[in-house]
DNA sequence: GCCAACGTTGGC
DNA sequence: GCCAACGTTGGC
């Protein structure tokens, strides 16, 4: 397969509690690279294993965080493929549910972190007219894995790429 | 630590 | 298939 028979590049917000995960231990992983695992939510794995491609784009968020915001930018560089975490009994993310035969969650690979010159914060995120609409802004929005449109993208990636 | 908002579970 | 009870998320 070419790549240019591939659907457009998808953009997406992907939440991490940076205490548990940050984009900063993505960059100090081997490889920079880490499964996304523990993901227990319909609507998220249903992005993960339906839309996201490779070489898509994702606004790495921290959230419960002081403060939460978007860190940088991260890719996935594999699609997605069961999840281990959900059999294995010793993970705080065990499913008995989920078994090696017929696998009920799915986690994709997220690699290449860029972290951002300046970290945009939530309070920041707000202040702007183009991302009003993101659904991070939304009171109760608690999805772990949103889309992103393209503009919502550049907009905060400029905002991250200046000092 | 509080608590509003939301998703999931399970009795019926 | 309804919906109350419960557990979780995540900003504050």
């Amino acid at each position: 397969m070419s790549k240019t028979s591939s659907a457009a590049q998808n953009f997406w917000l992907m939440k991490s509690e940076p205490d548990v995960f940050s984009l900063h231990d993505l960059v100090g992983r081997p490889g920079q690279r880490e499964l996304w695992d523990g993901v227990r939510n319909y609507q998220a794995r249903n992005f993960m294993m339906n839309e996201m491609k490779v070489g898509d784009l994702v606004l790495f968020y921290h959230s419960n965080a002081e403060p939460s915001g978007v860190a940088g930018v991260a890719e996935i560089i594999e699609p997605a493929r069961p999840d281990p975490s959900a059999w294995d009994k010793k993970s705080e993310y065990f499913d008995p549910k989920s078994t090696p035969e017929n696998p009920r969650w799915y986690c994709v690979t997220v690699g290449k972190p860029r972290p951002f010159k300046s970290f945009i914060s939530l309070e920041e995120l707000r202040q702007h007219a183009e991302l009003k609409d993101m659904l991070v802004l939304r009171k109760g929005q608690r999805l772990s894995i949103q889309p992103v449109t393209p503009a919502e993208f550049e907009c905060v990636v400029s905002l991250g790429m200046k000092k």
